[in-house]
RNA sequence: GCCCCUGUAGCUCAACGGAUAGAGCAGCAGUUUGCGGAACUGUAGAUAUCAGUUCAAUUCUGAUCAGGGGCACCA
């Protein structure tokens, strides 16, 4: 609640949760009630040397109302702006610009932080639909590649931002655990596996994947061995014993080790249903494809044709008339809107699937289902090694595992380099991971998503300037202090610093207007599918913060309310910072 | 061949059509009896090319060049 003192005020925006917002909607209405202008109006940060906060370009406004964007600033600059969040209001130019009384608007945003905690941020309404992300999807039987990294970790943070906007999320790892590569898989195990060797294996996926390998391998010269596949998956959609009981082997020892990985990188599923759990509802899917106007026959497949949308055409069931991905993918948007009561659903999947999900959602559409219109695919751009596309068959990858083992060795060597003591302490394996799982989310996470990446082990795992632990670090300081203090954050909210006179320095004052700023950008984060918008301003928040507590000591001086204000920006600090990484997944240590 | 995405500093990335295009790494020069330097301060360095729209273009449109992805019985 905004603490501030009543003053003349010419418009009231105190009344808004967001000190920030209400100042933006109060200058707006303002310059409209002054030119009766009805158009957008676009608040900017003004630049550091302007002695200004925020600006307006008045062009649109002149424009409007045939006058000179020069002399419509300068006139705006006349009217009356009494008010506590602003100290002076000046032309510059075609810009009007406004500069912010920090002892009011600063304190507002700092209790605002102090008082929400957790939930500063987050949307309070809880009245959004469902929605689901369909995220990780792991292969059964096969390594998960650094590359499904991306879908985990982005799947994660998208996750965390439709929560924060109201939404009911779902988390579904839509594993790949069905498909013609099973009967595949099952031949090369009948042929050259052996299943207790497979039990007691310490890496059992991994020869998995060899034996499936090693069937591609032998199948170019025997190409007889592709119908043998075929057979057996044949055999394990009909509910063949020994198949099922030999694919439930591949799908038990595949999720055990990928439990594993999940825990490491601290990332939980609400429900994780396979392809498989759809397969019976795929005749049925088919039969309905089958009746409807938009599909067609051509060479024996079902397929639907669209070639007017330039979306080419999609196989829904082949000629020999088995599943595709495709129908299993229906089946599921199908299911999640009639059983699951979703609204939408949200595709984490890489940029290779995009015409794919194009297909499928005008496909949903046209079969009259709500939720193809709704979803989105949330793609992300390949990775890609100097050599080139990243590619199992090739063996051209780069195995999770081995990132993250050397992600932990890394941070286990820094600590032994800059902190001995926590080195030889019982904390340390859990602050190597917060620290090595925080700087590879981060290079995910800190970035576009849509663009394509070339691995490079020092970026992938980078932990000094634009990184994870960077950010991590200004949070230990900042509870550093406090612990200093002898308070936290509860003991800094009660108390207010007598006076306007706080929030004079202009380090105070940037690191402010980036506290205040967080919560538009988790917003506009959610709404465009793309984590980094947070962690751009978290790493701005830390980088102020650095560069406010170096410059002016917190605990030193003898002002009691300087110390009381200056403690509450730290207390504000780590709140906000400890919320935007936990959107983007990432733990804050205790210590580092 | 057709469709989609991307071209910003030596490298990796930012910038709701708006002010002097911001960071990190690497480079150079500094800061430590400090609330721990995974930090801070300074310095140098960029919008692929050519047109167009606009009062205003890194941003929108078109073309060219370059890279990536996709284009029916794989997922």
């Amino acid at each position: 609640m905004p603490i501030t003192k009543e003053r003349e005020i010419g418009y009231d925006f105190t009344n808004e949760r967001y000190p920030i917002v209400g100042f933006e909607k109060g200058i707006k209405g303002l310059i409209k009630n002054y030119t009766g202008y009805n158009g957008e109006i676009t608040i900017t940060e003004a630049p550091a040397n302007s002695g200004s906060d925020f600006g307006i370009q008045t062009s649109s406004i002149a424009r409007a109302k045939g006058e000179n964007p020069v002399s419509v600033a300068q006139s705006l600059s006349q009217k009356g702006w009494s008010h506590p969040y602003i100290d002076e209001v000046r032309s510059q130019g075609p810009y009007l610009n406004f500069r912010l009384e920090y002892g009011t608007f600063g304190l507002d945003v700092v209790n605002g932080i102090l008082s929400e905690e957790a939930n500063y941020g987050m949307e309070r309404k809880k009245e959004k639909g469902r929605v689901i992300v369909d995220m990780s999807s792991p292969n059964i039987a096969k390594r998960m590649s650094y590359g499904h990294l991306r879908s985990t970790i982005i799947g994660d943070a998208v996750s965390n931002l439709y929560i924060s906007q109201g939404y009911d999320v779902v988390r579904d790892n839509h594993i790949g655990d069905w498909g013609t590569q099973f009967g595949k898989q099952i031949a090369a195990i009948k042929m050259w596996g052996d299943e207790k060797e497979l039990m007691r294996s310490s890496e059992p996926v991994g020869d998995l994947q060899e034996l499936y390998q090693k069937f591609h391998q032998e199948a170019e010269k025997h190409p007889e061995l592709e119908d043998l596949g075929r057979q057996w998956f044949l055999k394990l959609e009909q509910g063949d014993k020994e198949a099922r009981r030999l694919w439930k082997m591949c799908v038990d020892l595949s999720m055990k080790e990928f439990d594993r990985v999940y825990k490491t990188l601290g990332v939980r599923f609400d429900v994780a249903m396979g392809e498989s759990f759809y397969e019976k509802m795929l005749p049925s899917v088919m039969k309905q494809v089958d009746r409807s106007p938009i599909s067609s026959r051509s060479e024996g497949a079902l397929v639907v044709d669209m070639k007017d949308r330039n979306l080419g055409v999609a196989i829904i069931q082949k000629s020999d008339g088995a599943s595709v991905y495709m129908t299993r993918d229906l089946a599921t948007a199908m299911y999640r809107e009639k059983k699951m009561g979703a609204e939408k659903a949200v595709y984490v999947v890489g940029e290779d699937q995009k015409l794919y999900f194009q297909q499928l959602f005008q496909i949903l559409q046209g079969l009259g289902y709500e939720i193809g219109e709704k979803s989105d695919h949330v793609y992300f751009g390949m990775v890609r090694m100097e050599e080139g596309k990243m590619s199992t068959r090739k063996g051209r990858t780069i195995l999770l595992d081995d990132v993250i083992k050397e992600g932990l060795e890394r941070e286990r060597q820094v600590i032994s380099n800059r902190n001995p003591k926590l080195f030889n302490s019982r904390k340390r394996e859990e602050v190597v991971r917060q620290v090595a799982i925080g700087a590879l989310k981060w290079n995910d996470l800190s970035r576009d998503p849509r663009r394509s990446i070339v691995f490079d082990w020092d970026e992938a795992l980078n932990m000094e300037g634009f990184s994870a632990p960077y950010v991590q670090y200004a949070a230990v300081r900042a509870n550093a202090i406090l612990e200093h203090a002898g308070v936290n954050h509860r003991h800094i909210a009660q108390d207010n610093p007598e006076g306007d006179d706080v929030y004079k320095e202009s380090s105070e004052q940037s690191l402010i207007k980036k506290l205040a700023a967080y919560p538009k950008a988790v917003k506009l984060a959610q709404e465009q599918n793309n984590p980094s918008i947070v962690a751009t301003n978290v790493y701005e928040v830390a980088k102020e913060f650095n560069s406010f507590y170096r410059n002016n000591p917190v605990l030193r001086g003898t002002d009691k309310n300087l110390i009381l204000s200056r403690l509450k920006l730290v207390g504000a600090t780590s709140q906000v910072i400890k919320n935007g990484l936990g959107i983007l997944g990432i733990e804050v240590p205790d210590v580092m």
